[in-house]
DNA sequence: GTCTATACACAGATAGAC
DNA sequence: GTCTATCTGTGTATAGAC
């Protein structure tokens, strides 16, 4: 078959696999015979399994970053609005019942004692950009200092995916959200554009 | 040897083991070399790994909800600020070389997959306490509306814990209690005894 | 590029002596 | 209660044919 399809379905099959169960629970052989290859073939196509880690964090970044997107909506309505809305998309996300948190985070746990572990580097990287993107959507809306409430933002995100992966309840976005919006709110009120 | 103290020897090397590498990188072999123990006497006390990481979970509990009472410090001061100053010592515990955030957190997400494994349990019931404990505390602080108030804070913490663990950043912290702060104090303001 | 077959290390857990 | 020795399964990764 050619090539960058059998990679691509490797790939798949990793996400899907490494999303449930995390990294280290699953074994190559797992990933190889869910996407229909060897194991010899796979590694063909990666040189080891830190290899296949960083791809499937690679392949999930564009996508996590577009759903945020369309969670926050379109400009127009007012910002704590758009940010208690974009708090209640992912309570419902959080509903499916193969919903697991967020990959990145989950990747840099299981590899904390790894800093320099290219996934580690990934996930960071996402999160800052996520953080930076959050910021300059706040600014559009008509935050005067926006990065610090930014900052603020992803962390209740942060700590409401945490505690809907542990206690299985997505009522905590929506109190995360209820903090989220009266934050922008207060940062409104305090610094008109 | 006496037996309790063997026991508590293994649990103590799980402890160090667990919470630097995580559970899965941990190998049963690691941790009865590290106890200074085989590990046919290591599986004399514990049935399995499992088992192992239920009580390493359990040794955990206490002192860390010790930790945060400490953090929160006595009555007496506003409890903006005494809010404040538990993430100021988060932020501080946080630089510490071998910090690797919440070890409960850590294993909740490890065992994802595993809603009914003991140690996800535990952990969502240690969080469940914590939640109480400072709904409780906030209570005492003046706060008519506490329960709300208290779980925005708890997912501030998670939230600052997880950002600070991704990016070796312990500045996350006191951005969490900026907004930490102002919660409360906004609670104070709108339901004063 | 993809296969069959396998090397080699290490995992969790157990047998049975003392 | 603690030891030495070992069973059995599985892990990542590779050799070499086609």
């Amino acid at each position: 078959m050619a090539q960058p399809d059998t990679r691509n379905r490797i790939i798949g099959a990793a996400e899907l696999l490494f999303y449930e169960h995390g990294l280290r629970s699953v074994s190559v052989d797992a990933i190889a015979e869910r996407a229909g290859v060897t194991k010899r073939t796979l590694y063909y196509h990666f040189k080891s399994k830190d290899d296949l880690i960083a791809a499937y964090l690679a392949a999930r970044d564009a996508p996590t970053v577009e759903r945020y997107r369309r969670w926050l909506g379109e400009a127009g309505r007012p910002m704590p609005e758009r940010i208690k809305g974009l708090f209640c998309a992912l309570s419902n996300h959080a509903r499916q019942p193969k919903w697991r948190g967020c990959g990145f985070t989950r990747a840099a746990v299981e590899l904390a004692d790894q800093p320099g572990h290219p996934a580690v580097v990934m996930a960071s990287d996402h999160k800052r950009r996520f953080e930076a993107w959050l910021a300059g959507e706040l600014e559009s809306g008509g935050l005067s200092d926006a990065a610090p409430i930014a900052r603020q933002l992803i962390i209740l995100v942060e700590g409401a995916i945490m505690h809907m992966l542990i206690h299985r309840d997505t009522a905590y976005a929506i109190s995360a959200g209820d903090a989220a919006a009266m934050i922008v709110a207060n940062g409104l009120a305090a610094g008109p554009p």
